[in-house]
RNA sequence: GGUCCUGUAAUGUAAUGGUUCGCAUAGCAGAUUUUGAAUCUGCUUGUUCAGGUUCGAAUCCUGACGGGACUGCCA
């Protein structure tokens, strides 16, 4: 039944090596530094590795790549942890790279023992120099031709602990004149007299990324160690140390990171916002993190949904926000419960129904649900509408209320407005309808028919709710590259707080894992901040507004 | 200036030398609708350019042009 769906280039790789038996097996590694939130963008990643594990019959671990103990923090490793759960993946191993800490050592004294890394006294500026640049060959570091004895020494001097921060680096000896500046003898070592978030400190010296993460997958037998573009220049290096150590051959392959629209990705930024407080957490309903769609009600099967659709590819990209949003809603559409909820009110008075009367309604809870069931909504004589459902003098195509028009009451009666009131400031306060009791939901028999169908809440049952309007944090696609300070494109109403909004009573018993439907305005979930003494809403996304669309060609 | 990566519609992606370049989103129309939602139907927009190879090129080759990455003791 499957359809065909056509391989993304590594999985072609990968099938080419099944086929080939070059792999009996597949191993994948999402490798995540614990120096900060997991974002939309490694949600791809994750999707990726750990999807293709799944897709191959193969397994992905979880290793987290903690070889700067001056930026790493726990803190970082359980959100890690609870995001890639949350998004629906099982890792095979929880690994670090801090545990084959050992293990590397012993690589670096091979290097050395072979002849091919040497310990260097140069400062960073002189290694800068030494290095040359992108026209200009580098020049050999006068520490270059240390002998192997004297190397191993100073090495393990570096270990005990006999130098300061800075002092001395352990380098590959490669070539200073090669075309790629990351092969011109790189640091693979630097001592740095830190506290290990997990080694504690057993260690004062620490490899470098390219000392580490190729070697931490050659150990775990990783066969498609897959990272983004920008360490397409790593891949000598990786492919150069493996060959030297001669170990497990790891492959490295490269896709290029997704970006999406309005907003920023990086988590330099990110932090940035977090401490400069433009937003109130790394979690906040604003932020492109994991932890931030999460809370804004977004679900691991739209996010999935989402990396599925944009797929991977090696070319620089700008993903619209668009397909986020459809995502979201697509999915949001099938599980949400409908509820009704005004945000900005205005009283309808139905002037024709009994006084002190009030009706049990039953309404469905999701028609896109079979299973959805029902639940009684009270109606009575006085309700809340929306603001914008009434127009004094509308317009021909506006399908709302006005004077002697008419509307359905979602799940009720129609209703006809007769007259309205108005505040010294020419505000409507008070709309006054009729209602017609034989066009009742469900067992209508008027022979009415109303083009328009509005969400209401009935003033006596009424609960009250705080909810947050979430937008864009960004007023331009791509903040980053544009003139001046990312931050001075930062939306100023990326978040509208309605403090008294007017809640069906069955919203009370609102839960953190339900989503909802507010009928006409958008979807909605809990926030993890309400309470039963006041309860707070977070919008995930609005409903797409076609009305909003017609207004604007005015 | 060096090395490397990369150019298919507004956006993301597909085509693996062989129909008329497919799909999704977005946009536009219409149908339908007790959510101006959803659903359904139709439509609009594309191979960066120039040569070459070939019966045949988005695909292979050459060159140009565009976009990007690399000069931390970060990852």
């Amino acid at each position: 039944m499957s359809e065909e769906r056509s391989l993304n280039f590594i999985e072609e790789i990968i099938e080419k090596d099944l086929k080939e038996g070059k792999h009996k097996e597949i191993h994948t590694r999402f490798p995540p530094e614990p120096n900060g939130y997991l974002h939309i963008g490694h949600a791809s990643s994750i999707c990726l590795n750990f999807g293709l594990a799944e897709k191959y019959n193969g397994t992905c671990n979880l290793r987290f790549d903690d070889t700067n103990p001056t930026t790493e923090e726990t803190e970082y490793v359980d959100s890690i942890k609870y995001d890639v759960e949350w998004l629906g993946f099982k890792w095979n191993e929880e690994l670090y790279t801090s545990d084959y800490f050992e293990t590397l050592y012993g690589y670096a004294v091979i290097l050395i023992n072979k002849g091919l890394a040497y310990v260097d006294d140069s400062t960073a500026e002189e290694m800068g120099v030494q290095r040359g640049d992108t026209t200009k060959p580098g020049t050999n570091s006068p520490y270059r031709d240390r002998t192997i004895e004297e190397n191993l020494q100073l090495f393990e001097d570096m270990r005990v602990g006999k130098y300061k921060d800075g002092e001395k680096v352990l380098r590959a000896k490669i070539d200073m004149a090669h075309p790629n500046l990351l092969m011109r003898d790189p640091v693979i070592y630097r001592i740095r007299h830190a506290h290990h978030h997990r080694t504690g400190d057993k260690w004062c010296i620490y490899p470098m990324y390219d000392f580490a993460h190729g070697q931490s997958d050659s150990i775990e037998h990783i066969t498609h160690s897959i990272c983004t573009l920008e360490f397409i220049h790593h891949r000598p290096l990786y492919d150069w140390l493996i060959e030297q150590l001669e170990i497990f051959p790891s492959k490295q392959y490269e896709f290029a990171r997704r970006n999406l629209s309005y907003t920023v990705m990086s988590k330099r930024k990110l932090l940035q916002l977090v401490n400069e407080k433009h937003v109130a957490s790394w979690d906040d309903p604003r932020m492109p993190t994991i932890s931030g769609m999460r809370r804004r009600g977004y679900t691991p099967e739209s996010i999935r949904n989402f990396a599925d659709t944009i797929g991977i590819a090696k070319r620089e990209n700008m993903v619209d926000l668009s397909l986020l949003e459809f995502n979201v809603r697509d999915h949001l559409n099938k599980i949400a419960k409908r509820v009704m909820v005004v945000l900005d009110p205005v009283k309808v008075v139905i002037t024709n129904y009994p006084e002190g009367q009030t009706e049990e309604l039953e309404v469905e809870n999701n028609p896109e649900d079979e299973n959805g069931g029902t639940r009684k909504v009270p109606f009575s004589r006085e309700v809340w509408i929306e603001r914008e459902d009434f127009m004094e003098d509308p317009p021909k195509k506006f399908f709302r209320l006005g004077p002697d028009k008419m509307v359905r009451l979602k799940g009720a009666y129609i209703i006809k407005a007769d007259s309205f009131e108005k505040d010294a400031d020419g505000n409507i306060t008070e709309i006054h309808c009729t209602y017609f009791p034989d066009s009742k939901s469900g067992h209508d028999t008027s022979g009415l028919k109303a083009k328009g169908v509005m969400h209401w809440v009935s003033i006596p049952h009424a609960k009250t709710a705080e909810v947050r309007l979430y937008d864009r944090l960004f007023t331009v696609e791509d903040p980053s590259n544009e003139d001046g300070d990312f931050k001075d494109y930062i939306n100023p109403d990326s978040l509208n707080v309605v403090s008294n909004a007017y809640i069906e009573p069955a919203l009370v018993d609102a839960s953190l894992e339900e989503r909802y439907q507010f009928l006409r305005l958008g979807y909605f979930c809990l926030d993890k901040d309400s309470s039963p003494e006041k309860l707070i809403f977070n919008r995930t996304v609005t409903l797409k507004d076609s009305w909003a669309k017609e207004q604007k060609k005015g």
